[in-house]
DNA sequence: GTCTATAGAAGGATAGAC
DNA sequence: GTCTATCCTTCTATAGAC
């Protein structure tokens, strides 16, 4: 592969990211991604055979990006309340610096749940469950966190770190309204999330 | 208007609701309405000039049904802890029923946000603040409720009832690894999260 | 590898008969 | 008010020259 195919095949990716996240797989067009790259309509098909290949290579790029994005929690060594604090700041930072990923991934998920299957086929309750357990006996005790809990807690964790970017369009034009700056109320959100979390764990004693 | 034209233009209206909910704007075709309705492709036009503007009325229909779902809150004579409860139970139930909604809201807003523009103009965080200082003032004293953390709290509670169905694809394939059921999870929800936020709150003091 | 030109299909919209 | 037929545009995809 020579320097000038990764160039153009990099530039169409990199197009086609940005249309295909901004319009949607549906909304989006090949000439508009052609027109972004710089490039002649045909070299899609040329590099990517069809829509839907560039679309399935933009989709799982994306998607693993932003898996990952949950585990290095359980990599850090640190207390079960630093790990929240730890997770909301890291996590509500990223998604600052892509705020449209939440809405893209969940509105084509939801349009096609195959798509994912073979990206989330290993993970398990079991596995954060055992984890966790190794990391925080004390701590699970003490805030009762059980098993049958765990699915609630972590799906509310990642409800109050993602929502505000799946919502971004409706909270934007409240906020317009209301004297709010939505950069400004994500800032604050790391660590208002946080304490309220660790809050509601520390009342369950 | 005749019975025949009021037959038609909802058999279309509920056509177009359910196509446009499934597929979203960009991925409805008037042909697929025209089938799902039983009706020639023409009669969409005659009822309702173009595909925006039948998109428009499902559109405008269905927001406003959502938001109102807000609202009852505030009317019921109830102790604050009493209304989160209140209001996951009924928000959640709601959504049992429409499980839909939030993903297709959400995303076509995101879409178009100006959309919203007019049918949010009269949201506003001191209206909501006067009427819960007047009703709630102590619980509001206790838990260190302020005006500021009104916006936080809000979203919070609307993220932990929302986000799991918007988030419904990713989390239907998750739970199929897992021995969970979706309706199960959101059934106990309604409870999880009315003690999660009362049990934040009250470590707030 | 990159371009022009165009095929071929699909979709929104309208004209006109009944 | 409802249907058939069709226009016109747009979009994906490919053929073929360079």
């Amino acid at each position: 592969m020579t320097d000038s195919d990764r160039q153009t095949e990099e530039k169409i990716f990199e197009a086609a990211t940005d249309v295909f996240v901004e319009k949607g797989m549906d909304g989006s067009r090949m000439q508009d991604i052609a027109n972004h790259a710089g490039i002649n309509k045909s070299l899609l098909h040329y590099y990517y055979r069809s829509k839907d290949h560039l679309f399935n290579a933009v989709f799982e790029k994306i998607a693993d990006e932003m898996f990952r994005k949950f585990a290095p929690v359980f990599d850090e060594n640190l207390s079960l309340d630093d790990k929240i604090r730890f997770f909301f700041r890291e996590h509500i930072g990223f998604l600052q610096r892509n705020p449209r990923l939440p809405a893209f991934l969940l509105n084509e998920i939801n349009r096609n749940p195959g798509r994912v299957k073979k990206l989330i086929r290993n993970v398990n309750v079991n596995k954060f469950w055992m984890m966790l357990m190794e990391q925080h006996p004390d701590e699970l005790a003490e805030y009762r966190i059980t098993k049958e809990l765990l699915p609630q807690l972590m799906i509310t964790i990642a409800s109050i770190s993602v929502f505000p970017f799946a919502a971004r369009g409706i909270l934007e034009t409240l906020f317009e309204n209301m004297d709010i700056d939505f950069d400004d109320f994500l800032e604050k959100r790391k660590e208002f999330a946080a304490t309220f979390v660790i809050n509601a764990l520390k009342n369950n004693k």
